[in-house]
DNA sequence: CAACTGTTATATGTATTATATAACAGTTGG
DNA sequence: CCAACTGTTATATAATACATATAACAGTTG
């Protein structure tokens, strides 16, 4: 379980976040596993105990995990359908706003599905 | 020239912009036509002249308008084709992020297209 | 009970957004 | 010329988000 962050703009409680999803969904952290204590992942990445209880907070409200004082924090998917729904809609969202976009700049549906083509192509090849 | 900001989470320079922005793409406001005054807008829309001015700026920047001192700001589409291909990078950034997610949570290529064709046909008849 | 877990309170610091007020500066019509 | 418009700049204030440090509190377990 390795997580990088770096000073990019993005909050570094959402890059935590982001890369124990990945983990968490691509079965790197498989149910009932427990995460990185709070405080060892902060001396880890080197950031505050704080910014990454504000990550698993997050990640419990959504679903993720499960915390319990003086244990730790585990995985937990049962809410995976429930997830896959609020992520779709996250998709839908940013469609929307690509739809916005290329329909005042007179860019086409064609133009926008070659795109998704290659890059999912070029995606396939890492 | 109707403009509608709300408190919705994007601040208000960032909807005056958008909205201009529209409006000029659209041929609501044409080249080298005249935008309303800061100190009017700002009346109008019953928000700081500061904020308006934020967003005339940044117009400004981006090649939408160009402002002179004493007598306004004023559409300029000198850019047009740098400010499509900064939009294409836009759109081609939100793609990227649908991609990481949709990978992520098996969502294949086609659900994402037929996604775009439907979206792309319900905008036509609004 | 020591050594881990997570929790909470307090305080500090930076950046962004938004505001009000006021003074400064360029343009233009009467 | 000057009044009445334009935009510009400085100062100050305030809310919010992000991130930090420190310290005390609380639950779990060998």
């Amino acid at each position: 379980m390795k997580i990088i962050i770096s000073n990019n703009g993005t909050p570094f409680y959402e890059q935590v976040k982001e890369a124990l999803i990945t983990a968490i969904i691509t079965g790197d952290l498989k149910e009932d596993e427990i995460l990185p204590s709070i405080r060892s992942l902060a001396k880890d990445l080197r950031i505050s105990v704080l910014t990454i209880k504000k990550a698993y907070d997050e990640l419990e409200k959504e679903g993720y995990i499960i915390t319990k004082q003086g244990k730790g924090s585990f995985v937990s998917l049962q809410n995976l359908e429930l997830i896959k729904e609020l992520k779709q809609q996250e998709i839908e969202k940013y469609l929307t706003k690509i739809i916005e976009i290329a329909k005042l700049y007179n860019i086409s549906e064609e133009e926008i599905i070659d795109l998704i083509k290659y890059l999912f192509r070029s995606d396939k090849n890492e």
